[in-house]
RNA sequence: GCUGCCAUCGUCUAGCGGUUUAGGACAUCGCCCUCUCAAGGCGGAGAUCACGGGUUCAAAUCCCGUUGGCAGCGCCA
């Protein structure tokens, strides 16, 4: 019966931030798996914070996130649209409810300056009561109201709240909440502009688009009953209500700009996978009875539900989210990480970085080192010495030691030695290689790790990197062999 | 100040009255593997279940209180 319709609805007043995609994702994932309706509405009833810059920002974060919504900007039902409060306002689809309400003398014109109410509420603090307009221009007589207007002043509309009795709230997430309606006030609904604030915009539109559930931030708990008012006011069904625990910073407070990267758009820079976003969001505030950590975002949609979503806060733990990155690249072939990490340099403007690499060679170099990145922004500091002219020798100490005291063998004779031995090699294979570098330890009698070392730092530049044989058998003959004695005349020759 | 929400290892969490010497994951430490770094495998340490009262034969699990944290209190959303 109950076909399960559920929204996202940002204000664009800024970037998409980690605490939005959770909401969004969240939304999502029980819309799948109800089968339901996944909405996107912007709610830009802000004109003087909302940005056409921010729409495209989220738009596009929520495209890459892979968040893809049913109906919503550039996914416009006619029955429903359009998905911007603004538009709908336009269309005046707001202020026929407003209207309604006042026939029904359930909202009034309020002439109050801000500074008024401001004063309102300091002095009900001041003496330990809930801060809230008294009401006074409820009962304002029709002469009264002509008045202010001759007085110059402009109106707002409020809501009449009822006085008296409680609010209860049914939360699927965190069961029975009960406000007392005495402590609500007679909230603006739509402000002097003619614009509709967010708790009344919220609720029409709601009930507009069937929405049939609204998940959405803990934050919002206590904006709930004022809607709820507003449904029975309206004489509409009501949605179900489900809020999600917040996400927090690492200080206890609820995650901001000021504890670091916060919007989705500086995960991408850093390079990390949507997937890997998407699994560690979902594992805040939800959690499946075996706690199974690497999901699928199938397995997410086919096991997420609200029973199991938790209802205390979480630390935001970006070690985790790391891991999980690594574990998502992990997943994948070198082939596609490579093409990951094409969209990336592009997303980045960091397409020169590459652009004299072998495309082949690179793909192969990302085998090599396939299971130490953690991040696609590690790969170009990771693999670039396979494609420099000229090797940077930033470690040398290996160099310098004596191998053999006895006799007398060093860092040198290993490489002078291989690159002459090295010239006549056919078999230039990684295991063929290995052998070669063994035998040469054997004959020098010193350790494997004799040879391997000068070798590596010879041919690399550096003291760790990929496995060593798999790296000069990719590289070539030719290649290796010119690295060995360019580090010969580095070090040994004055 | 008012109201609401929350409280299990450093972090994310499992646990929904007895099967728990409280399980898993990240991080951390050690060992193994090994040509380095990773990855992987194995193991360790880490939680008097915020505290105090109840209820019960039995409580991390139910109830009450205390404390602490967070959130909301706009003509912002």
């Amino acid at each position: 019966m109950d076909n399960v319709r559920v929204r996202f609805a940002p204000s664009p007043t800024g970037d998409l931030h980690i605490g939005g995609v959770r909401t969004a994702l969240f939304n999502y994932l029980y819309s799948k798996n109800k089968n339901g309706k996944f909405i996107l509405r912007i709610e830009d009833t802000d004109e003087t914070r909302s940005t056409k810059e921010s729409v495209e920002v989220i738009l596009n974060a929520m495209k890459w996130l892979r968040l893809g919504w049913d109906e919503g900007p550039g996914n416009e039902i006619a029955e429903y649209a359009p998905y911007y409060q603004m538009e709908r306002k336009e269309k005046h689809i707001y202020r026929k409810y407003v209207d309604a309400l006042l026939n029904k003398g359930l909202a009034y014109p309020c002439y109050c300056t801000a500074e008024e109410v401001d004063a309102m509420r300091k002095e009900a603090q001041n003496n330990n009561l809930p801060p809230k307009y008294d009401g006074r221009c409820r009962h304002l007589t029709c002469e009264q109201r002509k008045q202010r207007e001759v007085d110059g002043r402009t109106a707002v509309i409020r809501f009449k709240m009822p006085q008296s009795g409680t609010t209860i709230l049914d939360d699927l997430i965190r069961g029975r909440v009960e406000f007392d309606n005495f402590l609500l006030d007679d909230f603006v609904i739509m402000k002097a502009n003619g614009v509709p604030t967010y708790n009344f915009a919220c609720v029409i539109d709601d009930y507009l688009m069937k929405i049939t559930h609204v998940l959405r931030g803990d934050d919002h708990i206590s904006n709930t009953p004022k809607q709820m008012q507003l449904y029975t006011a309206l004489d509409w069904p009501m949605p179900r209500f489900a809020h999600l625990s917040m996400i927090l910073g690492p200080d206890g407070a609820r995650l901001s700009k000021r504890h670091g990267h916060t919007s989705v758009l500086e995960y991408r820079k850093e390079g990390y996978l949507p997937e890997a976003l998407i699994n560690y969001l979902a594992l805040l505030g939800w959690s499946t009875q075996d706690s199974q950590q690497i999901f699928t975002i199938e397995e997410l949609i086919e096991k997420f539900s609200l029973e199991r979503c938790g209802v205390s806060p979480s630390t935001f733990d970006p070690a985790k989210l790391l891991w999980l990155n690594g574990e998502k690249i992990r997943s994948k072939t070198p082939q596609e990480i490579y093409y990951l990490f094409v969209d990336w340099l592009k997303y980045t403007n960091n397409e020169t970085l590459i652009s004299d690499w072998d495309e082949n060679l690179l793909k192969q170099a990302i085998a090599l080192e396939h299971d130490k990145i953690k991040l696609l922004k590690e790969i170009p500091s990771l693999l670039d010495f396979f494609f420099v002219k000229e090797v940077d020798y930033k470690e040398d100490a290996v160099m310098k030691t004596l191998l053999n005291e006895k006799s007398k063998v060093s860092a040198e004779m290993v490489l002078v030695e291989s690159a002459n031995r090295l010239l006549e090699k056919e078999d230039f294979s990684a295991n063929a290689l290995e052998q070669y570098a063994r035998d040469l330890a054997k004959d020098k009698e010193i350790k494997t790790g004799q040879v391997f070392h000068p070798l590596r730092v010879a041919i690399s530049g550096r003291t760790q990197g990929p496995s060593l044989f798999h790296m000069m058998e990719l590289m070539g003959k030719n290649e290796v062999i010119r690295r060995i004695n360019i580090a010969i005349n580095k070090f040994f020759k004055k």
